[in-house]
DNA sequence: CTGTTAGCGCATTCAT
DNA sequence: ATGAATGCGCTAACAG
């Protein structure tokens, strides 16, 4: 740490005890107007500022925020990132990043560490792994600490806490539609995003809305990423035996890689196939044509998210009348598909 | 914060006193091995982890970096920051990450709000705003206060800290270069960043290479961009009057921006215009055509930076021996550009 | 109005 | 081998 100014010194310097330059910083009634001005002089002179581990250690809480992200490459977690950056300096937190790379391992370590002591709660999007472990025991844990959770976008049944998701489902159900009512007859579902709560949710839209159109044997097909060059292989020999018109993608690289590998094919988007993604990020602006896409609001997700945590810190039962937000997104029409 | 199992908890709960306790969990040698054992195997039990807050109040450490980035959602920054994150935590550290949104007042503060005891040392990048301010007082004083500052990518002369960059006049000497030797006439340059070091850099070793290549009546301009619609009005102007046939881009983003544009008024890429760009991000790998580009290796920068700070804060005396690391780039040939 | 005292949770020096 | 006492820097109850 660092030859820091305390109110110790400031005390000795000011021949006042420590306790009545600390009320006098704090400009407490009980202090004269007149020491007041002196110890503030001396307070700025100095270039005190106080230090907020021991205020943290003190008032036994950090006004920190732990935030625990599968992957800050992907564009919409970024975006995510800054709303919950802003609003957090907005109310006076700091936040605590770590990635958890879609590891299990990775996640349960983090909130570990941070529960001891670094943070007033946590903003967490489950990693990939745990979905797979199905093991939340980190986060009921934190929760049973008094360290209150809210899940955003990648959310469990399993654990009792606040939720900020967007309509999946809807969102979904809806491009897939769209696409129908464009002429699409041969939609497939493409997903990277498989055993995520998100993953699940806009893969049932999708079969929904294939079911509610009834289109005559339209194909029903989700094809499932793992990796992608795999992926690029196998994709490649699917679309030469299938007569696909219609993607709607789960996230937003595997929507424009998907429509790279059409291209190469030497397909026309959106003549022969339309395509349609999740999140709308840099990908999806600048692509080659832009891609339709379904805005998820990251930024704004990020910020409600902050907010309810914040407001469930300053609760005293921690535990009572959890919400789920649901944020509605918005599909923005772009020169990959032709929908109306 | 909660309802944590300390120290003094387990002292009442084993009937040893809190020093016992404290030194049984540390294996120091004054204790019996019985006791530790007891003593371990009640903190097993309750699941006790120190609080590091007052460990870190104690210890005058906290084994936290404060990284400070301009804008997390340029890939660039988002790769440095996965690197920072992994080595960090590699070495028993957390990360506090702040988001400068290249905005001055916000670094400051930033920096302020740490330095008062949150972390150990700062691995930061100047915001645009600072360097047209050139005020770096707040970097200075955070080192004078004994929390050393490692400036990576975007770094200034007028502070004495350890720096990682990469050979930004070289790559882009060679990138000028590659284009005219394949058969280039009009290079111009285009960047979004060119108040900072790195763009300063780049445009300098533009303007060496087009001097060493001497291309007779060679074209030889820098668009800057500020605003990125002004600019497209400006660009699709500027080409209609000039004959390009080559660009080399400061950044990603401005790289596909302007190859969009240029599509968009019917040229062909790289027939009529040969493009690159510098960062290997998600944008260069996945646009139509792939974009030549100059990988930064953000992930390995970052784990540098972090190993680098690291080593810094083992020292004693945190003023001496600076280094400045320079890293070489790749240069990654794809369909935008026909370089050999 | 100001100062003394205590305590947040921990590590550590100094008794015993 | 164990425990008591001290202090990191701060706030706050209590005393004067």
């Amino acid at each position: 740490m660092s030859n820091q100014i305390t109110l110790k010194k400031l005390a000795n310097l000011s021949n006042f005890s420590v306790s009545t330059v600390s009320k006098a910083l704090a400009d407490s009634s009980e202090i004269s107007t007149k020491t007041k001005e002196k110890v503030k002089k001396l307070a700025e002179l100095y270039n005190y500022t106080p230090n907020l581990l021991a205020k943290s250690l003190k008032e036994r809480k950090t006004r920190t925020i732990g935030v625990i992200i599968p992957n800050i490459l992907a564009h919409f977690f970024a975006k995510v990132l800054v709303g919950i950056e802003k609003e957090a300096v907005k109310h006076g937190y700091n936040i605590i990043t770590c990635i958890s790379d879609e590891s299990y391992d990775k996640e349960v370590k983090s909130i570990q560490m941070l529960a001891s002591g670094s943070v007033d709660g946590f903003i967490i999007s489950i990693s990939k792994e745990t979905y797979i472990k199905e093991n939340y025991r980190h986060l009921t844990t934190a929760i049973s600490k008094n360290l209150p959770v809210l899940l955003f976008d990648r959310i469990t049944d399993k654990v009792m806490c606040d939720k900020v998701i967007i309509n999946d489902f809807e969102s979904s159900y809806n491009a897939t539609k769209s696409l129908i009512q464009s002429g699409c007859q041969n939609v497939i579902f493409i997903s990277p995003i498989n055993n995520t709560s998100v993953g699940i949710e806009r893969a049932r839209g999708y079969n929904e809305a294939l079911k509610d159109q009834k289109v005559p044997e339209a194909a029903s097909e989700i094809l499932i990423i793992e990796d992608y060059k795999k992926f690029a292989h196998n994709f490649n020999h699917y679309i030469e035996n299938n007569n696909i018109d219609g993607i709607l993608a789960a996230d937003e690289l595997s929507a424009i890689y998907t429509m790279n590998l059409v291209i190469g094919k030497g397909l026309k988007v959106p003549e022969d196939i339309s395509i349609i993604g999740f999140t709308d990020g840099i990908l999806s602006e600048n692509s080659n044509p832009p891609l339709t896409t379904i805005d998820q609001h990251g930024i704004e997700l990020g910020k409600i998210a902050t907010k309810t945590l914040i407001k469930r810190l300053q609760k005293d039962d921690i535990t009572k009348d959890y919400e789920t937000v649901t944020l509605k997104t918005t599909l923005i029409k772009r020169a990959s598909s032709n929908i109306s």
